[in-house]
DNA sequence: CGGCCTTTGAAGATC
DNA sequence: GATCTTCAAAGGCCG
């Protein structure tokens, strides 16, 4: 259950003690990543070439057959709903969301509207680079053509995205589109759309502390469907419905500046005119809809025999019935799934790499190579999230969605045949491998504190200067085998604190049964064998004290030199075999 | 066209 | 309590 925040001070979540922290063994494992952004990629492909583990995919597949049906429809329908239901959702979140969350529609972000200055008059961090952010894809397929593998660096971009700046850069809090969809639908503002909002804990209505406020106002609707982008940037991309824009999608009524920050990114990302009045069974027992919420007729199984037992011991009723009827309320998102929401984009745009997969392995490094109090925004955030969904589903469980997904299958599961598993693995290899065998890795995985600075402002003020972090995109990727793989996972799993919060800490001590803190050092023990061994000596950014602290401007700009430096060195992986 | 791949984290299930 | 399993997002790839 998600642990209610224990009245603690400001608005829910000020003392996130529940924060889990990945274990110092990953903090080992980090520091291999963060020399290197090649190695991302370079890792990836690796890994997938050495996977351990065998994927005997699909082994059952007793629940394939799922009901075709027509998925655009569908989720469009999902998606719309799940706006509105976000809309509601926050206006109850109160402080829940002190940070907005960007609708994950870039061209919300209009610098000159943006203006985004937090209640102190700094500029959002966000602010700019989220236009960054959501927007390179602008041309990633172009990107590789143009991209340099010496400076392959968004700047480079530039000249197709007007605004770029390192998408690290976006609070990490900045709006996650949980539960569903980017659909950018707005439309008649609903009631809530005042500057009240509910405290979700008292449950009054209350208006917001400007820091509550989105420090970055994504702009209405309207008022963006009024900018022509002189680049077109405004037009969706690969067909995402997260940068399509729907029918009426911009004619909203109201200006962005009436709206508070959260209310307008709520409004912006997810509000659909037609979400007004949601069909029934979007609505949870309470009536509230929420982007959850997803419409029955996208994963429900073809019948009741693929319900789980969970499901049927939970309701009686005809299984196909109450599939039909009940809405499938998703899963909150971890706060991994946040960050990988907030940066597939950018790393999208950065490497040539389209396949999730391969995407994903490089989010998961990014993500161990994230500073403590990066990870821990996302922690908090996503434990806000878990708090509001169990808010607005009370009586919802994990399990009620079991058997309503197809089985994934495979999983560490040592029994498959090692001869089986090693031709598919290399085959998903050539997969994940591009044409092009260099990602601008963006770079994260030398250190969060460099990704994500607490403010853009160094970024912004060298702007000839690309994101810090992206100069060891320089560094061209070589294919390296990366045992790890899969072993990673398993590691994790094995180590895994499980119902605690840390979970993958893997291995790593532990700490684990108390709650972690965010005061943690540094090279503590550590040890996380999993990972490659670095035959260069460690980069001291991985363990500068910056780590330990938020980024500041001035560590930026002193870690992006010294990242420069490391770039020039060529970076070299002895593959540790797997045991 | 549906499922797999891949990642981490949370939670339920199982032992 | 420890371990295992499932699902959450996402989009290209494959059978």
């Amino acid at each position: 259950m998600p642990q209610l925040n224990g009245g603690g001070g400001d608005d829910l979540g000020a003392n996130d003690e529940m924060i889990p922290f990945k274990d110092e063994g990953e903090q080992e494992e980090k520091i291999s990543e963060n020399v290197s952004a090649e190695r991302d990629l370079d890792d990836v492909k690796s890994s997938l070439v050495n996977e351990s583990e065998n994927n005997s995919s699909s082994s059952d597949s007793e629940q394939a057959e799922r009901r075709p049906q027509t998925r655009a429809d569908s989720e469009s329908y999902e998606k719309a709903r799940d706006y509105f239901s976000e809309a509601l959702r926050r206006q109850q979140d109160g402080g829940l969301f002190k940070s907005p969350r960007y609708p994950g529609y870039p061209f919300l972000m209009i610098p000159d509207l943006t203006n985004s200055y937090l209640s102190n008059g700094s500029l959002s961090p966000s602010a700019r680079t989220y236009l960054q952010m959501k927007w390179p894809i602008l041309d990633c397929s172009a990107s590789a053509g143009i991209k340099d593998s010496r400076s392959p660096t968004l700047g480079h971009l530039s000249n197709k995205v007007p605004v770029v700046q390192h998408a690290h850069h976006v609070h990490p809090l900045t709006p996650l589109i949980t539960y569903s969809n980017e659909h950018f639908s707005p439309g008649t503002p609903p009631s809530h759309l005042s500057p009240e909002i509910l405290d979700p804990k008292t449950g009054i209505p209350r208006t917001p502390h400007p820091s509550e406020l989105s420090p970055y106002y994504p702009l209405s609707p309207g008022a963006v469907g009024s900018i022509a982008h002189p680049l077109g940037w405004l037009m969706p991309q690969q067909g995402q419905p997260m940068y399509s824009i729907p029918p009426g999608g911009f004619r909203h009524p109201y200006p962005a500046l009436a709206m508070n920050a959260s209310m307008s990114s709520l409004v912006s990302s997810r509000f659909s005119p037609h979400m007004v009045t949601p069909p029934p069974h979007s609505l949870h027992q309470t009536g509230i809809p929420h982007p959850a919420i997803v419409s029955p007729a996208i994963k429900q199984e073809p019948s009741g025999d693929n319900i789980s037992p969970s499901m049927h011991a939970k309701s009686p009723v005809p299984p196909k019935k109450e599939e039909d009827k009940k809405p499938h309320i998703k899963k909150p998102l971890n706060a991994f799934m946040l960050y990988m929401k907030e940066m597939r984009a950018k790393v999208v745009a950065e490497c040539t790499l389209k396949e999730s997969a391969a995407i994903n392995q490089i989010l998961g490094r990014r993500w161990h190579s994230l500073s403590r109090e990066e990870q821990a925004k996302y922690y908090e955030l996503a434990r806000k999230e878990r708090q509001l969904h169990s808010q607005l589903y009370p009586g919802w469980s994990a399990r009620d969605n079991y058997g309503k997904r197809k089985k994934r299958k495979r999983d560490n599961k040592p029994d498959s045949k090692p001869e089986d598993f090693s031709i598919r693995s290399k085959k998903q290899c050539l997969q994940y491998l591009p044409s092009e065998k260099r990602c601008d890795s963006p770079a994260s995985s030398h250190g969060s504190m460099l990704d994500s600075p607490a403010t853009p402002s160094a970024a912004l003020a060298s702007p000839a200067a690309p994101a810090a972090t992206h100069s060891e995109q320089a560094q061209p990727l070589s294919l390296t085998t990366k045992p790890e793989g899969r072993m990673h996972h398993h590691f994790s799993l094995a180590g895994k604190p499980s119902g605690s919060s840390s979970s993958s800490s893997s291995t790593s001590s532990s700490s684990s049964s108390s709650q972690p803190t965010i005061s943690l050092p540094i090279g503590t023990s550590g040890s996380q064998p999993t990972t490659p061994i670095l035959t260069r000596p460690i980069p001291f950014t991985s363990l500068h004290p910056s780590m330990l602290s938020p980024p500041s401007p001035f560590h930026q700009a002193a870690l992006h030199s010294h990242h420069a430096l490391f770039q020039s060195q060529p970076l070299s992986l002895v593959t540790k075999p797997t045991e």
